[in-house]
DNA sequence: GTAGCAAGTGCAAATCTTTCGCAATTAGCA
DNA sequence: TGCTAATTGCGAAAGATTTGCACTTGCTAC
């Protein structure tokens, strides 16, 4: 229950339903805003989308949750403990792959260096085709 | 007019109305749908934005304009001869960088050699933090 | 040059996603 | 246990994009 810290130091409450969204962000990967309000309603079927949606965004500005692009509109929320990967999105087949940070550690160490622009490779998706639908376009 | 060739061979028309919103991709750069429309309407009040929409995927689809994702929820469109470089968006103060593709070579070529993954690099903004505001967190 | 047909347009309404106001509820501190 | 401010639920609003449909109009064939 670390959370309870986090959201005490601001002077915000941890209610159950903060609690069920965070844990829903966390069984879930790269889930949407309607799909963690479909996870929290599995056991609380009352709660509200309005209430999914402002305690995503809490649950954000405290640290414990973030949100990436990995396609059109919508964002997609993850735990912030396991931003761990980029995310390589199929334009073609809409596949999200992931790939290690690491990859990124030049291009990220570039930017930097010659633009003074620190990058979080993790927020948007690195979009492009796949290998198997690279393949297929042959 | 090369356009007209394009359009043409997918059985599509060239109307005064496609002709306009393709001119004003190319004039603008990075225009949202509404941006688009509204510069069209500078020499032909009557447009609608319905259409803006409708040819803006059409004229992507015989590839004559593309779309990438620089911020939260709408796609910008741009002529597909210009994309030169990739775009640095700011998250804290929101401005939209540019560097050249060349930057990212080593990175593009990575995720080919490792993953098979063909990157579009132009399509999805990079996210970070800009030298300014890095600047004022200190 | 003209007729015919399918593509395209305008318009209004429908969707979808996200935000907001407000009254009722409730977590956390004293 | 009581208070106060944070939070919730709900409905409505706002914004973006899509869709149905009747009318118009490029483009091709004659």
């Amino acid at each position: 229950m670390a959370e309870q810290h986090e959201l005490r130091e601001k002077g915000l409450r941890l209610t159950p339903q903060r609690e069920l969204v965070l844990a829903a962000v966390r069984e879930l990967d790269h889930a949407t805003p309607e799909e963690v309000a479909e996870r929290v309603r599995l056991t609380h079927p009352g709660i509200n989308l309005s209430t999914v949606y402002r305690n995503l965004e809490t649950l954000e500005n405290v640290g414990l949750v973030q949100h990436s692009h990995l396609g059109h509109g919508g964002a997609t929320y993850h735990a912030a403990e396991v931003l761990t990967h980029l995310h390589l999105v199929c334009g073609a087949c809409g596949a999200v792959g992931g790939a290690p940070i690491e990859v990124a550690a030049n291009f990220v160490n570039t930017l930097a260096d010659d633009y003074g622009f620190k990058t979080d490779v993790t927020h948007f998706a690195v979009y492009g085709t796949c290998a198997t639908c690279a393949q297929a376009e042959l």
